[in-house]
RNA sequence: GGCUUCGUAGUACAAUGGAUAGUAUUUCAGAUUCCGAUUCUGAAGAUGCAGGUUCGAUUCCUGCCGAGGUCACCA
């Protein structure tokens, strides 16, 4: 039963019946703790339609409901706000509704599809803490849609193509003697990476040396040697020289199993990969198709751009005048592909920072005009930045945060709490460091979700790791506490059923706010699909935890000689348990039986 | 400068136009013969400034102040 549904319908009846009239918004909320009740109408709005003044409104609204209405068991009335208490015995029915359920939480197959990118790298430099956000966030989307019954593919597409990767194949052909992940014992990505940071201070100290020798700064810039190289290599890989394709595919693969590696301990993972390499020249295509259909058009040195002024927007390049390619142009035919790919998909969802709305806005405006009526569907994913205490992360400065490097000391800091406080001592060595990933990751993973994506956010290393508070690990403590309270059950035989529940007559107030969180889950899912928010989820988890909490502190369950109220409670708390396992997981974060 | 996002306790985060603005952390005061104290209870502490719309504004509108982002034949 959907208990604010039939709420909302009996009040429907209680305003027309006492009015005359109907009305089609109803403002129902949360009561405020410090009021008697659960729900509130406000009343405000109905005072057109009741022509009478607030208070009168909702004293007869609720006078009506309580008479009428099964659901209503008391009401109070502060100023224009109706207080409604729910009865016990409506309480337990939403609650045996929810215990019966096996698939509580789990909706039925739509038959919908939709698309999930997320992370899509530069192949260059090893992934860092902006990236962790970006992972988390695409995978939780992804799979918030999973739970309301999409079909969802996750993808990311890979800039395998361009200078960028060149310059750290210059470096490394200069400087590497060689050099494998084998030989050197570093992950993939971190060895492209070095050789990209490599390439970075030859070319500088090449620039000061020939700005020395009088050549202006400009000049120096395209002049010096590596520069040069890299900029050769460029041209070789699009002639498909043999040796420079070697060396890309080799660097490129490095790359790749190192990313691997680290997306796997993220708990991340992709159904298919899209390579720019592979998409740009589709891309190319559709713009050149534009350009005969009219909708962008060509400059005298045979550029190819978009006008967007009508939109409010600017002219934008769309090819260059030598004919190759811009980001523009690949995102383009990325986009295309994918629907070609997957032609039931309704829509993506592009999980990418907020530094890249404007060309989202504009992506989306040239699928428009090429005629691809999806569109409308993709909607950019923008989420903001991660900053550390001391200021933005900047490369330049060394302070960017390494993903490996603060996944490492999330889990050594769980670990060292876990062998403090822990409840460790049967474990085995395997099942210690498991818990560890398990507590560390959920810290980083719950830290970086619980803030709305679209705003910036603050990462603080030291407050991150600590595990009390607003934390994962405090969801992941309740959780373990109730996994024993269960086991404890099962040892003493107490196997509640569904029918036990008939014999139950009252609650207790911290169980009525359970069973009202717990009934929330469902509505929250949408919300947090709807605002493609895995804070909403994340938030809502916390909540039920704490209200859990509060039960376990005031009710010593073992202590209850009511056989009926007993195995209620058990029954009561598998289904927290259940239902923040669920929420966690679709945050990508498990929760431990014990710790 | 144009466009755009954001300013909430010391700090970090919440709040479909609704009540005395929630939570965490910090500080202080409490709770364990009882199921796991990484817990719970209590206290202290905030909407940048000035207007407007509204019965009601943290939320919508305008201006100002402050902080980001973006305006490449870069990605």
């Amino acid at each position: 039963m959907n208990l604010e549904q039939s709420l909302r319908t009996e009040i429907q009846k209680a305003v027309t019946a006492l009015f005359n009239q109907s009305v089609d918004q109803l403002q129902l909320q949360p009561t405020n703790i410090e009021f008697e009740g659960s729900h509130t109408l406000v009343c405000f709005p109905l005072t057109k339609i009741s022509k009478k003044n607030p208070e009168e409104t909702a004293r007869v609204v609720g006078e009506y409901l309580q008479t009428h209405s099964g659901l209503v068991s008391k009401f109070n009335v502060v100023k224009g706000f109706l207080n409604l208490s729910i009865s016990d015995s409506v309480w337990v029915k939403v609650f045996e509704a929810i215990y019966s359920d096996v698939s509580f939480g789990i909706a039925k197959q739509l038959g919908k599809e939709i698309m999930v990118e997320y992370s899509s790298p530069n192949t260059n430099k090893p992934l860092h803490l902006g990236h962790l956000r970006n992972n988390f966030l695409g995978y939780s989307v992804a799979e918030i849609y999973k739970a309301l019954g999409y079909t969802v593919h996750k993808v990311q597409i890979i800039n395998d193509r361009g200078i960028h990767i060149c310059k750290s194949m210059a470096a490394w052909k200069l400087f590497g003697k060689g050099e494998t992940p084998e030989s050197s014992g570093l992950k993939g990505d971190k060895l492209v990476g070095k050789y990209y940071v490599e390439f970075d201070r030859a070319y500088k100290g090449q620039c000061k040396e020939l700005e020395a020798q009088g050549v202006v700064k400009e000049e120096a810039e395209k002049q010096a040697p590596i520069m040069k190289l890299a900029v050769q290599m460029l041209q070789q890989w699009e002639q498909k020289d043999k040796e420079i394709l070697t060396l890309w595919n080799n660097m490129n693969g490095w790359v790749y199993a190192g990313f691997d590696t680290t997306y796997k301990r993220m708990g991340v993972d992709f159904e298919k990969l899209y390579y720019e390499s592979n998409t740009y020249l589709l891309g190319k295509k559709e713009v050149l198709r534009g350009v005969e259909q009219g909708v962008f058009f060509k400059k005298e040195d045979g550029s190819v751009w978009v006008d967007l002024t009508t939109e409010g927007l600017d002219q934008k390049v769309l090819l260059r005048s030598d004919g190759t390619s811009v980001y523009m142009t690949q995102d383009i035919g990325t986009a295309i592909l994918r629907f070609r790919d997957f032609p039931k998909i309704e829509g993506q969802v592009y999980t990418v920072g907020n530094e890249q709305e404007y060309h989202f806005k504009v992506l989306f405006l040239i699928l428009g005009k090429l005629g691809y009526e999806w569109a409308k569907k993709c909607y950019h994913l923008s989420y903001g930045m991660v900053d550390l205490p001391t200021g933005k992360m900047k490369s330049r400065e060394g302070t960017v945060v390494d993903a490996d490097e603060l996944m490492d000391e999330m889990v050594e800091e769980a670990a060292k709490q876990t062998r403090e406080l822990g409840k460790i001592d049967e474990m085995t060595e395997q099942e210690v460091n498991d818990l560890a990933e398990m507590i560390g990751l959920g810290a980083l993973k719950f830290f970086l979700l619980k803030v709305d994506p679209k705003k910036r956010m603050m990462f603080d290393p030291a407050e991150s790791i600590q595990l009390q508070g607003h934390t994962g690990p405090f969801i992941q403590y309740t959780h373990a506490r109730i996994k024993s309270i269960l086991r404890k059950a099962e040892s003493l035989n107490i196997n509640p059923e569904v029918g036990d529940l008939k014999n139950l007559k009252s609650l207790e107030p911290s169980e009525r706010e359970v069973i009202f969180k717990i009934n929330q889950y469902t509505n929250k899912l949408q919300e947090a699909a709807r605002e493609y928010s895995p804070a909403i989820v994340a938030n809502y988890a916390y909540e039920l935890a704490k209200e859990y909490n509060q039960f376990y502190q005031t009710i010593p369950i073992f202590n209850e000689s009511d056989p009926a109220k007993l195995k209620f409670r058990i029954a009561f708390s598998q289904v927290t348990a259940n239902t923040i396992q669920r929420a966690m997981a679709l945050l990508g974060i498990r929760v431990p039986d014990k710790m």
